[in-house]
DNA sequence: GAATTTCGTAACTGGTCAGTTACTTCTTCG
DNA sequence: CGAAGAAGTAACTGACCAGTTACGAAATTC
């Protein structure tokens, strides 16, 4: 039975079902991303949380579960914030910029979400697969990228024909690689990745690879 | 004491440390791709293998040493196939188009190696900055890039003032992500991305977008 | 062919961990 | 207040697993 707000205006909860619930995801989304699935720890998600393990069980029935709901979780905080992108006003070509900008910082913002989808890719996808959720969770970037193409191929500042899928993914990769394998690529290159500065660079490089593509 | 070896052409040998050694990373390779560091098994490895656990401790130490050894190897044998491009012959553009395919190619065949340096990554490379041997492993692909971009800057068919390092990791990015992140890309685009036909598109793709940017 | 070293097997150990349970404490609401 | 149920605690269980050991078999050396 869902539970319906009931009109009195609420006096001071110390139970708080919902609040307990986002600990416990918000712990967990930590721990999972930090060690992976099977490296992370129901004890050390409990004692994060400032619950415990019962609550856990009750919440989520497994560890699986868990991973599950947080991995949904994930999907639907980056798919808010891109819903919050507005590029209708800008020229295609500040537009592409301005994507491209908000893909790459959203990466270096959220390295738990990187860290999160390789582990999910390690199992296949196979929970992602199983997700009722994932259906509706299409990325909008998407719809702004064929958006932005068609403007500017109109407008003749991009050159025609160009997929707007595999765009996206281009633009995905640009900014996920970086991140996803920063430490690996900070060692060989004995640089540290992850100064602002190196992502500077990065960033800009990748705009002008894009740009300089999408010329007619 | 390094063991030199025997003059005499060596019989009927049933014992071959190399031979079990290899077999042993051949299974490590296995299993650590499948499941990642903490998710592997030394049982299944040393069943796998053909070998025996005991031999396992004594060859690689631990479960750690034993990841290590692997890692290195894989980049070993990256490195070694890098060593045999040579884009000397062809022109710059061909070059470049033949080093993007090669990369694409490599990471399409080797999904081991994208799951084992995304494991590495998930531990922030603290095993690789361990290795000694690493450093040597500076990737060749860089020197052939360097290369490409200098003679066809010459020849004015390639833009001024690339860095060769970002665009190493630009086409780095382009193949490795496509591959890494097959299973979530596949479950949210509804597509079969491990098709060959899905594979072509998206190497065309890239090249396309490298081409593209390097234009003067 | 005896001594020595290498290799293989399987049982064992000590620790860890997902999931459960018994029990206590707190909150809510009549 | 007092009953009912929700939330919390910590000990427990049973499985699993990295790493070890004891012992035997085979191969190599002298």
């Amino acid at each position: 039975m869902p539970k319906s707000k009931t009109p009195t205006p609420e006096p001071k909860r110390t139970r708080q079902p919902d609040v307990t619930r986002r600990n416990i995801l918000d712990a967990a989304l930590v721990e999972f991303a930090a060690k992976g699935l099977s490296g992370a720890r129901v004890d050390e998600i409990a004692a994060r949380s400032g619950s415990n393990k019962r609550m856990i069980y009750e919440y989520f029935g497994n560890k699986d579960g868990l991973w599950l709901t947080v991995l949904e979780r994930a999907y639907e905080r980056m798919r808010e914030e891109e819903h919050a992108i507005d590029v209708a006003r800008m020229s295609p070509v500040e537009g592409m910029r301005y994507l491209m900008e908000f893909n790459f910082k959203f990466c270096s913002r959220n390295p738990e979400f990187i860290a999160l989808l390789n582990a999910e890719n390690l199992h296949k996808a196979s929970f992602l697969k199983n997700s009722k959720k994932i259906r509706e969770l299409y990325t909008p970037l998407l719809v702004v990228i064929t958006d932005l193409l068609q403007r500017g191929q109109r407008e003749g500042v991009f050159r025609k024909n160009v997929d707007p899928v595999e765009l996206y993914t281009t633009i995905a990769a640009l900014g996920f690689f970086y991140f996803s394998n920063i430490h690996t690529l900070s060692t060989i290159f004995g640089r540290n990745l992850l100064s602002p500065k190196q992502q500077k660079v990065r960033l800009d490089h990748s705009i002008a690879v894009v740009l300089g593509y999408l010329r007619p």
